[in-house]
DNA sequence: GAGTGGTCTAGACCACCGA
DNA sequence: CGGTGGTCTAGACCACTCC
């Protein structure tokens, strides 16, 4: 573990513990850099973590003021269902309800970045945690994942896991939500009337490498998950600290 | 502007023009430092802004990797509804519906970390783009605002502006977003049926000072709105979990 | 082993804030 | 004015990846 990380832990366990109060400031960045005997620019890349995680914001000339104990994890750590279940002590499920190969669509094509009619793969899942479905994942994947979805188990609770051992990574997501009414088909899987609100996300994966992976629609039942997130506005010095 | 900021946007202008294409591999940041005439420090900072804002990520060992071109705002710029929609060519609008001071309830009280029956100040806004109503917002204001809020004017496009005007900024905001039904209140205003879909956005936000500022439940109409975010996933320096 | 990013040091000067 | 954070330099060593 680098030091820096070390020290936005500890400064992060003093804020939680009330040692340093909400609304209160941190000492200057010369003395914390002295009473953790390193140098300022370390002492920096620690306030930097924390003010991006959205506990501290820095103000010019005055300094560092404490905003709120560290979150687990919002929407911007979010990797995957599993993990986010996992997260927040929740037993995680799925099974697979349909999959099948043909043709990328328009918009399937468009989103991947593929040729039209290039081969993919649709899964459609549903989703549980601790044992009721509470979201229908409709999946389409590139060309070059299909061998890797299809070698996973159809029950497997992480798809993202699977993913990871065949050593394919997601290094950013976009996302897009907004508020959708069932369909039938979802009214039929999910349990719910027709028309009755669901919370779409829309999510598109690219690899490390700059590829796409995938590209989803999540339906989720209302009142069994929502999204947590928080934005940090100005001032938060858009540079790590390197010194 | 700093100099790692106009190396970052020149970057950022070499990705979206293609001289840099997606899915490549940056120089090494060695012969950035050495081409620019900088430290290697400098570029580390301009290529943190890039990564943070999604653009690039970094493997060890290999180097930086072209992910997509500079997003317009998405929402963790998000600042105010006014702001969101001017950035995206439209004109926003506001009307107040209702206005009315009263204890804090329970959960007002929670959120804005207020004593139980202090005074705060509720009010209900119709939001509109280009002229069509597109989201109902109910915001409670704690005392010390109050002032501010009651000075502005009831049709005025942005509350957020009026705020700042008095000095009141929003250093920091969560939101917690789902899907809800429309109640008979929601669907009387926004003009559609009782239980239809609505997007809804909890807001809470806090000063540079620490202080809470508001606590907000906004509905949008489904179809008007949707809101984009994207993660970064691991491998971005600085963000990694410190708990 | 060579090359990459990740971390850290020890200085320096500047812009901004409040007394 | 003195103290604060914001930026920048010029080094150094390490961990990782790929050949």
């Amino acid at each position: 573990m680098s030091v820096y990380r070390e020290i936005a832990r500890d400064l992060s366990r003093r804020i939680a513990d009330g040692e340093l109060a909400i609304g209160a400031t941190l000492p200057p960045e010369a003395d914390l850099a002295q009473s953790y005997d390193v140098a300022r620019g370390t002492i920096r890349s620690a306030l930097s973590a924390l003010a991006r995680a959205g506990v501290i914001v820095s103000r010019r000339g005055t300094g560092w003021v404490i905003l709120s104990p560290l979150q687990d994890h919002g929407f911007g750590q979010l990797r995957s269902f599993a993990q986010w279940a996992r997260s927040r002590g929740m037993v995680p499920g799925g099974r697979v309800v349909a999959r099948a190969h043909g043709p990328a669509r328009r918009e399937e094509a468009e989103r991947l970045r593929l040729e039209r009619d290039a081969e993919v793969l649709r899964v459609v899942r549903m989703r549980s945690l601790d044992g009721t479905d509470v979201m229908l994942e409709r999946t389409t994947y590139a060309p070059w994942v299909m061998d890797a979805v299809e070698g996973l188990d159809a029950e497997t609770p992480s798809v993202t896991d699977g993913m990871d051992q065949a050593g394919i990574f997601a290094a950013r997501t976009e996302h897009t939500i907004d508020a959708v009414a069932a369909t039938s088909e979802d009214s039929r899987l999910l349990g719910v009337r027709r028309s009755s609100p669901l919370l779409r996300v829309l999510r598109v994966s690219q690899g490390r490498d700059g590829r796409t992976i995938e590209f989803a629609d999540d339906r989720y039942l209302p009142g069994t998950v929502a999204f947590q997130m928080q934005s940090t506005m100005p001032s938060t010095p858009l540079t790590r600290a390197m010194a």
